[in-house]
DNA sequence: ATAATATTCAATTATTCTCTTGAATATTGA
DNA sequence: TCAATATTCAAGAGAATAATTGAATATTAT
């Protein structure tokens, strides 16, 4: 009798090991910048600001999870997310923590600042308007998580190409932009610049993964 | 600049708190109970077999994550679930172990060695069985589970009822067991008990949790 | 009030985890 | 083959965690 407790306890330490693995600061974040594009260890930690060990130790740690898979590219490493249930996982944990924990939405406040700033767009709205020619919209993740992936219709517009399209982009649309989803700045810092240049914009919460789970198509590069 | 980062650290810190409640396999195993119905320390004690401290501590743990909520009864203290998000998070968690981890359907041959051994039947099927009054349901699970919410239909019969239910249930139809979930062994042991004594059986893999999430009614006593 | 009891708190030990540092491994390109 | 480079491994210090034990707290019933 003791040992079917003891096959018990096997099992439950098998899922207690995703827990642990989604027990670190660390290793969300890498989890979460992996669920926008596949990844080497050195641009993780650049991305993180860990040292290239400690990515390496957590990506180790993911891995032995089966929350992430690796694939050689020459010299190179490249990390991607085992199945697409991981990131559902990860969406999932968020919800509850948004849902359950008030610090959430003060942390949020605190770091995206400009999060009230921006009239919202729902991802339906959006969908209306992209049709009738509306409004323009822009991806504000770096170039490799666009390639990866985006909105259909979207343009990749990170950062450093703003000011550029503050020139080509047509001054009569309203400019929608979005992100990684809820919990990622730079959507709001590429409004803030059209927005400083005096035009109409709008933000979408929800980034790719959202977009997805709620049944739309995504455009791969 | 860097209390950007700082506060993006926050942010995860926070998702962290909550993926570090789900990394202990006791403290799953105490969420899973809960999922089912709410108890007190002593009765998760007993069930889980641990101490009663270490259950406390445990079960603060989870209360400080905010997947759990306390209610005072005299002098026991009730913890329940704080949310239905929180048993939908716990499913996810295991749906990626299961997927992902190939220990957990060897852990789970040896946890539930009838596995196997009954015929399946799935909730669709079941729904269209009971309305021709083909089969009869069992809840196998402890009476304060059942009591707690069962599946339209079922009957409370625990072990320990069983001896008599051999006699007073038709011998003419099919019975139907479940219990917590296909990570649960009480059905199978009653099934067990019916089909040494030479009734059909089926089981049930999913619980009500799973009933409940595939937008079915659930009754309550 | 006081005794009884459910739960929590505090202190302790053994274990596990995180991060750093520096060496080891494996692949590419000369 | 050899140097260069991306990644992993190994070892160690400091922090966090889990389980145990016994005392403290808070409610109920006498």
């Amino acid at each position: 009798m003791s040992t079917k407790h003891q096959q018990k306890i096997q099992l439950y330490d098998l899922f207690a090991q995703i827990g642990k693995a989604l027990s670190s600061p660390g290793r969300l974040e890498l989890l979460d910048l992996l669920t926008q594009a596949s990844r080497t260890v050195e641009e993780l930690a650049v991305e993180t600001g860990m040292s290239i060990s400690n990515t390496s130790q957590h990506l180790q740690r993911l891995k032995q999870a089966r929350l992430v898979e690796t694939e050689r590219e020459g010299t190179f490493i490249r990390y991607r997310l085992a199945a697409p249930a991981v990131s559902e996982l990860w969406h999932t944990l968020r919800q509850v923590a948004e849902q359950q924990i008030s610090d959430v939405d003060q942390a949020l406040d605190a770091y995206r600042e400009r999060r009230h700033e921006f009239e919202r767009i729902n991802a339906q709205n959006l969908r209306l308007r992209l049709q009738s020619r509306d409004v323009v919209l822009l991806d504000a993740r770096p170039t490799v998580e666009y390639e990866s992936g985006h909105l259909p219709g979207a343009l990749s517009a990170p950062i450093e190409t703003v000011e550029q399209l503050l020139t080509s982009l047509p001054d009569d649309k309203t400019i929608v932009a979005y992100c990684r989803g809820p919990y990622c700045v730079l959507a709001d810092e590429v409004l803030a610049l059209f927005a400083q240049a005096g035009r109409q914009v709008a933000r979408l919460e929800e980034g790719v993964i959202e977009w997805q789970m709620a049944g739309y198509e995504v455009s791969r590069a």
